[in-house]
RNA sequence: GCCAGUUUAGCUCAGUGGUAGAGCAACGGUUUUGUAAACCGUCGGUCCUCGGUUCGAAUCCGAGAACUGGCUCCA
């Protein structure tokens, strides 16, 4: 059964690959039912790389039962079964969901296709419910399908994960199996290899290889990156460009703590409704407060245990009786009263109260906007642990974050420089393929979800589409997946071999600046509430640095490479070490990143270590090139570029760093 | 957080109940070099942690931690 919230239009645009691989997962299912009669199947679509059926079975399948799988469903590709299609009536769908032959290879009393039935309830009134049927094999299914089981070409089993049915954590879990299938066998392998190059750029494996960061798990903590001195180089070379890029886009710097009052997070509304993601706050209390505060949690306590149960459950009786009304009163009387105690102090989890607190520190009028208040802050996410992901998914970021506060009038100036500045960075990293997705409200969210504001989500969304249309880029826009304050726009870019990142997240807020009551004074002498614009064109450093491994393989331009030159001495004769280290100083007082390497190993040693090391610029000194103030130039990936004057040489890596060259 | 899998030297990995191994790296020495690895030697271990079974556990069982692949979530 393929995703039942696809409409049937979307189906008939479905991909002769995606038809190719639905099919194998009808394939794959009937496979299953042979070596496991029992199973029960839920959804089994086209991914991006393959498809999976979700199926529910008493025995846990590994990747050891693939093979025995995958030779079923062999035969069921040779028998060359067609794919028929046959129209019934809901009630008919109903009647075989009851006797288990949906998604069965025949009748299973006593064993109904209990999912079936869950899916059939999502299918709308007025569509049409149809089964496709290969062999005894008979699956609820809207198609389309290929022609016969044996146009599948190639296929594989990858792996089993566990999923949610209908992905609602509520629901019994069920074990996916994920394939993929391919026309010929040749676009199979081809695939596998592409996987093989991606699991080779890994940006963990080679964030360690290249000593870039590490993650302490034992002593610094899960998801709290470690920066190494070479990763911090390319942090740090990120960060220079932001400050200039931001700075010439008449932006200003602030600096902000990473801590904060409770009061802060009240105000902005994160609390609680973001706590969970949130560290959990230091409490200060005063030297008396601490035995106030054991009493007062003992008579929360004693309150609780006194319930009937003793854990907490409100006293029996129709809800809002006095009894409930008056039990409910002392609870929420001494929370208050441990709410009353000492401070708290929040880990910043965003950088916005912040900025907002500035724009309050002095008044403003209409002349001081538009204000861009931009700083690289530093933020804490309690990240869920099974979320963590290498630099992907962190629990503490370097956030290229900046506010801009503006009139209405001055919006689409301001959105559409945002836009281009990210548009100037994917020139700079050489990113083709990117996709901004506009998130707005759903009218159904407002007040539970999204700020109960109208009119104004809908002004700010024209605003935010106008700005997109008007200026090219490419964008789609999705319903219903805004923040809560306002619309907003999540870049997403795919790297070289093809994998997905969500890079940055743009947002428009109109509701937190009124929650501070930030005002500027206008021309007409009213206070007014500026809009904001919370824009981060590099994300984190943490994830931005991540996708840059993975999409330069390690292999960084000239001004990001952790190790820029490094240059290399055929032997160890004095003369020819002291031209090599007068070459390094000469590079290192333009600030390059430059080493050397004098040691006693032979030259081919030397170059096949700093290679492996991936430094971008190799500069080989031997007699001959001491002789003709010379040096011989090799770069990473590229090799010998032969002898060239050692003072060209060095204006050349000055100018290509200079220049930020790709 | 949930489901499944993994965890042996700094790294990559072998070792299925009987004395813990290899290659690379590191360190010491020999070699004196022209574009991807010269040679010899030395060091290196809480076999993730805790508990259990056993005469005996890296190996079998249980609990926990971290990581990996997914789910949910997200920059």
């Amino acid at each position: 059964m393929q995703d039942e919230r696809k409409t049937l239009d979307d189906r008939n645009q479905m991909t002769d690959l995606e038809r190719l691989r639905h099919s194998c997962a009808h394939v794959m299912a009937a496979a299953i039912l042979r070596l496991w009669p029992e199973a029960q199947f839920a959804a089994g679509p086209a991914v991006e790389n393959g498809f999976y059926y979700d199926v529910d079975l008493p025995h846990r399948i590994t990747p050891e039962d693939f093979p025995a799988i995958e030779a079923e469903m062999k035969k069921e590709i040779k028998a060359n079964h067609r794919f028929e299609k046959i129209v019934v009536t809901r009630e008919q769908a109903i009647k075989d969901s009851e006797s288990g032959r949906l998604g069965g290879l025949s009748e299973r009393p006593g064993n109904p296709s209990k999912f079936k039935l869950g899916n059939l309830a999502e299918i709308p009134a007025h569509e049409p419910i149809s089964y496709y049927k290969t062999g005894d094999f008979i699956d609820l299914c809207a198609g389309p399908h290929v022609m016969r089981t044996g146009n599948i070409g190639a296929f594989k089993l990858t792996t089993v994960a566990s999923a949610y049915y209908q992905g609602d954590e509520k629901n019994p879990q069920l074990q996916r199996i994920y394939g993929t299938a391919f026309k010929t066998k040749a676009q199979l392998d081809a695939y596998f290899q592409m996987l093989e190059e991606a699991r080779r750029r890994d940006h963990r494996k080679l964030g360690a290889e290249m000593g870039l960061y590490t993650i302490d798990t034992e002593y610094t903590g899960p998801g709290l990156p470690l920066w190494l001195p070479k990763g911090t180089a390319i942090l740090e070379e990120l960060e220079k460009l932001a400050k200039e890029t931001e700075f010439l886009a008449g932006y200003v710097r602030a600096k902000t703590p990473h801590i904060a009052k409770e009061k802060m997070y009240l105000t902005s509304g994160h609390l609680p409704y973001y706590a969970e993601s949130m560290f959990p706050p230091m409490e200060l209390l005063e030297e008396e407060e601490h035995s106030r505060k054991r009493d007062l949690e003992a008579q929360l306590e004693a309150l609780k245990q006194a319930a009937p149960g003793g854990n907490g459950e409100p006293p029996p009786g129709p809800e809002g009786s006095a009894a409930h009304r008056e039990y409910d009163q002392k609870i929420h009387t001494l929370t208050e009263q441990l709410r009353a105690l000492g401070t708290r102090y929040y880990l910043k989890a965003m950088n916005c109260p912040h900025h907002h607190r500035i724009f309050a520190a002095v008044p403003r009028s209409y002349r001081d906007l538009p204000l861009r208040l931009a700083e690289y802050g530093c933020c804490y996410r309690y990240e869920q642990s099974g979320e963590l992901f290498g630099l992907m998914r962190v629990r503490s970021m370097n956030m290229n974050d900046a506010h801009i506060y503006c009139t209405p009038e001055q919006f689409a100036q301001e959105f559409n420089a945002v836009n281009e500045m990210y548009l100037k960075y994917f020139k700079i990293f050489g990113i083709e393929k990117y996709l901004m997705r506009f998130s707005t409200h759903g009218r159904e969210g407002l007040g539970r979800k999204y700020v109960n504001e109208p009119e104004l989500w809908l002004q700010t969304e024209n605003m935010v589409r106008d700005v997109l249309k008007n200026s090219g880029i490419n964008y789609v826009e999705v319903a219903n997946e805004a923040a809560f304050y306002g619309p907003k726009i999540d870049v997403q870019v795919w790297s070289v071999i093809g994998r997905e990142f969500t890079l940055a997240t743009n947002q428009v807020d109109f509701a937190v600046p009124q929650r501070f009551g930030l005002v500027y004074r206008d021309r007409d002498n009213t206070e007014k509430t500026p809009l904001c614009i919370h824009r981060a064109p590099l994300g984190t450093h943490e994830r931005f640095i991540g996708f840059l491994i993975e999409h330069y393989a390690g292999n960084f331009p000239l001004w990001l490479a952790p190790e820029q030159v490094r240059v290399l001495t055929i032997g160890e004769e004095a003369p020819l070490v002291n031209y090599a280290q007068a070459l390094v100083r000469e590079l290192r007082a333009h600030l390059v990143r430059a080493e050397g390497d004098y040691s006693n190993d032979k030259i081919n040693g030397k170059i096949q270590q700093a290679e492996q090391a991936k430094v971008h610029t190799m500069l080989v000194v031997g007699p001959r090139d001491l002789a003709a103030n010379a040096v011989s130039v090799r770069v990473h990936g590229r090799g010998s570029l032969g002898a060239q004057p050692k003072a060209e040489v060095v204006a050349g890596i000055l100018a290509a760093i200079r220049e930020r060259r790709p």
